[in-house]
DNA sequence: GCTATTATGGAACACTCATTACAGATGTCT
DNA sequence: AGACATCTGTAATGAGTGTTCCATAATAGC
């Protein structure tokens, strides 16, 4: 795996980003067990070889691909949680989830609940990786809510880690009704009942 | 695959109700395509062939598990459904949840999500039989909402699938938080404060 | 030109997958 | 007893798994 390092030699002869990408959305839309290194050949037009001169092995590939889904694709969530007011941080929250779930060329679902829920021993390494985006966006978003806390927007009685991991449980369902085939209209009801709810 | 019904022959050998609790586990634990024939025969106890002769195949197992599992360990939500007022039924459909979430014993999330989500084609009915089951669910809460609202017990102006599928995105929620790893005190601050916001 | 270095595609690897064929075991019925 | 029917374990099936080997191709520096 010393692609594209070296100045002498063969050089590369494809789009590493692209196929990285369409590797990415088939880990998606299939998860790390349901996608075999054969689908992969195919979607990302590799032989075994140049994938894993360029990628490394299937867990090293789905690593990355959980990389580039987070910089390219999830950036949603970081965004809404960098609105000036809780206000707006709460309802960017929601809308840019039901926006995320039902943007088309995509599963309407996370990566990080479809990747690997429910696999063998084997895929406990992808799982784990997972199970460890969820906690950081929860911890991300906790960052944001003690912000608003220090600035007033919150009453001081709210534990923030209650209050944090209660909108994660919303957020998360959201993206299980999108898997269930909720429509965008349909998602855009519960996140607005959701927001009426919370005082927003 | 006629076991146990003739009158002659060889009589099975093995407890058919015991076999399809353990592979029920395991696929709840595993998912349907993280669970081997292999693994399966290990904790069933059985030869392949038995398994064959009495469950059928892998998805038709899956399907025996799925039901076992509905009538065996789901019954939580209808418990709480039959709760003659509509605040007996929000406060015991939360609590309820989280006990079964965090009952030792099996895994910390609903089989109907851990199941089949992101997978090979060649998996796909499984997929969709846990999509109906998640479906069949919510179908069945809605009913007891309008049953509700006819007695008084909930304002006219709430619409009542908006108000279902809401209800469902924070139940769903909590079995990913307890996937999470969340410990059962959380996940029953989590339940209290829902029930809180939504006026109970 | 040559050599060094890296990338490529295809075939082969050892292994696991779900499933079945077969022979023997164990029961009921006459 | 024997005939029949069903179950059970072993071993095999062919297809699919992730991964590697190897001969060849393509570049850079000399």
């Amino acid at each position: 795996m010393k692609t594209g390092n070296g100045k002498t030699g063969r050089p590369i002869s494809f789009d590493k980003d692209a196929a990285l990408e369409a590797a990415m959305l088939l880990f998606w839309e299939r998860g790390f067990e349901g996608t075999s290194m054969a689908d992969l050949t195919h979607v990302m037009g590799l032989s075994p070889s140049s994938i894993y001169a360029a990628f490394g092995d299937k867990h090293d590939l789905f690593a990355l691909a959980a990389k580039r889904y987070l910089e390219y694709r999830a950036q949603y969530a970081g965004k809404a949680l960098a609105e000036p007011t809780l206000e707006g941080v709460m309802r960017a929250l929601f809308e840019n989830t039901v926006e995320f779930l039902t943007t088309p060329g995509h599963p309407p679902a996370c990566m990080s609940l479809v990747g690997a829920t429910g696999c063998s021993v084997d895929a406990t390494p992808a799982k784990q990786l997972m199970t460890e985006i969820r906690r950081q966006n929860q911890a991300a978003i906790k960052l944001r809510l003690v912000r608003a806390r220090k600035s007033g927007e919150l009453p001081k009685e709210i534990n923030m880690d209650d209050y944090t991991r209660y909108l994660s449980t919303i957020l998360a369902g959201l993206s299980i009704q999108a898997a269930n085939g909720s429509t965008k209209a349909e998602l855009k009801r519960t996140a607005e009942m959701a927001l009426r709810y919370l005082g927003y």
